[in-house]
Order: structure tokens, then sequence, then C-alpha cells
DNA sequence: GTCATTGCAAACGCTTTGCATCTGT
DNA sequence: ACAGATGCAAAGCGTTTGCAATGAC
């Protein structure tokens, strides 16, 4: 099922970054395509269900999304222009599982994200 | 400065567990202690800007405190009662700044959780 | 008495939902 | 014609804030 779906997996693809649906509502808009912030959500929110994208949370709790490669991995990401790039870390896996299995947790999982300020971004 | 500041510190500590500010506000009421959620928001707040609560976020974007000791560590959380255990990782921070660096971005950072289903808790 | 803290209710920001309309097949 | 997608406005939910009342020293 696609529409102004697709416009949305488009922007996200063009885009090497996290984005927030606001900001792609906001850039929807002003680059002339009529869309609702509802769709936005939604579509979002299937793309997420599908595994098409990835969802993270800003420390206020904000969402933000990114098109991403559909195997697991990890992101590095620019906390000024949110600029992302995917890294494998088959050692932190091995030691996430490590540690649950160590402490007699089962069904393990874990989040890791790696945080910086991009080349391109000025100093301060 | 203090005052039923003291018992959000008091009930913090004798959990081990992440827990809400809207569930550290129903316990503390139903347990008899006369407080606005304004003030456990508050105080909250300020604890964790201090660094004596670590501060963490659902999927859905709730706020989650617990009491947690000063120097660096990360956690592993049972998705099912909150539970957490502090474990240090030092492999794990040193995987990061490497990444970080070998991509070109300063400035690191990392987030990583473990998350499992404790030995206390049910199969489901 | 002074100044920070508290409590309440109202405001906020992000997200979701109800519902009527529209679109694609 | 039908099932699903859309848009809008309203509702939801966690969190924050304005302000008057209260409490600590």
């Amino acid at each position: 099922m696609t529409r102004q779906r697709d416009t949305i997996l488009e922007a996200l693809t063009a885009e090497d970054a996290f984005r927030s649906a606001q900001e792609l509502y906001a850039d929807l808009r002003s680059a002339g395509t009529p869309i609702g912030l509802a769709t936005v959500y939604r579509a979002l929110q299937t793309l997420a269900d599908a595994g098409d994208v990835d969802v993270l949370r800003t420390e206020s709790g904000e969402a933000l999304y990114r098109r991403c490669g559909t195997r697991h991995h990890h992101h590095l990401i620019c906390r000024s222009c949110g600029k992302t790039v995917e890294v494998a870390a088959d050692a932190v896996e091995r030691w996430a599982q490590a540690v649950a299995r160590r402490h007699g947790f089962r069904d393990p999982a874990h989040t890791v994200e790696v945080y910086g300020i991009c080349r391109d971004c000025p100093e301060s």
C-alpha cells in the first residue's frame, strides 16, 4: 500500500540522518508536498513496524527515524546535525549476551548508540 | 535543599529498579505520603542534574529514574519488573571511542543498555 | 522576614485517534 | 463498490510552568 507514503520513504532515503516526524512534515510541506501530520506519523509507524526504518528516542523523548539496512547494526550519530553512520559491533553483541547470561537474565537484547560531533559540523 | 525530596530519594534508594515519575507519585500517595506530582518531577529533575539518579527513556518515550552509583556504568534491566544491575563495560567504552574516532567524530559519548527477563520473573 | 519549595491547575509538545472524505483497483 | 489511506481537529499522555500559598531557617 502506498501514496504519499512513498514520498516519506523517499525523503528518508535521501538523508543519512535521523529525523523527527515533525521535521519531515515541515520539510515536505515547505517543499510543496501536500501532506497531513497524521499521515506522516502513521507512515513512519508502519515503516518502523515493517523494519524498514530504525527508531530512536531523543533525550527529550522525541522519536527520530532513519531509513536503515535490514540486518542488525548500531549507529554513530552526530549530536549536531544528526548525520548517522551504521556500524557493526559483533564484539558488543557477544558482550551483551554474556552479561545477561552471567546475571541469570534470559531473552537478552540491547541498545547501543554512539554519539559525537561529525567533522562537517562547526566547533562549538 | 530538601523536604519530601528526601522521601523521593529514599523511595528510589529502596528499589533497585527503574521507576517512572508517575509510578513513584502513585506509590508515595498510596503509602500515605502527601506529595504533588509536580514536586516529584521537579525533584527527579534536580536529582538527575546532580548526577544522583540515572535516567533512561522507555520505547514509548516515558522517562525512568533510578538511584545509581556515581561512576560511569551501564545497566542490565529486566523488561518485566524493571530490576536493574549495574555493569561495568570497559571494553565497550574503548570500542565506542574507537568507532567515533575512526569516522572522524569528536567528543564521543555513548549509550548502552542490556535488557532481558530476570530469573525472578515468570515465563509469561 | 526572606527565599526556596510545594501544590494545583493550566499550558505544552509530541503522538494518536475518531471520523468523514478520498483514492486506487 | 470496497478496503485502505488521508486530513483535520480533537483527544491523550507525560512533562513543564505560572502563581499563590506554605515551610524552613
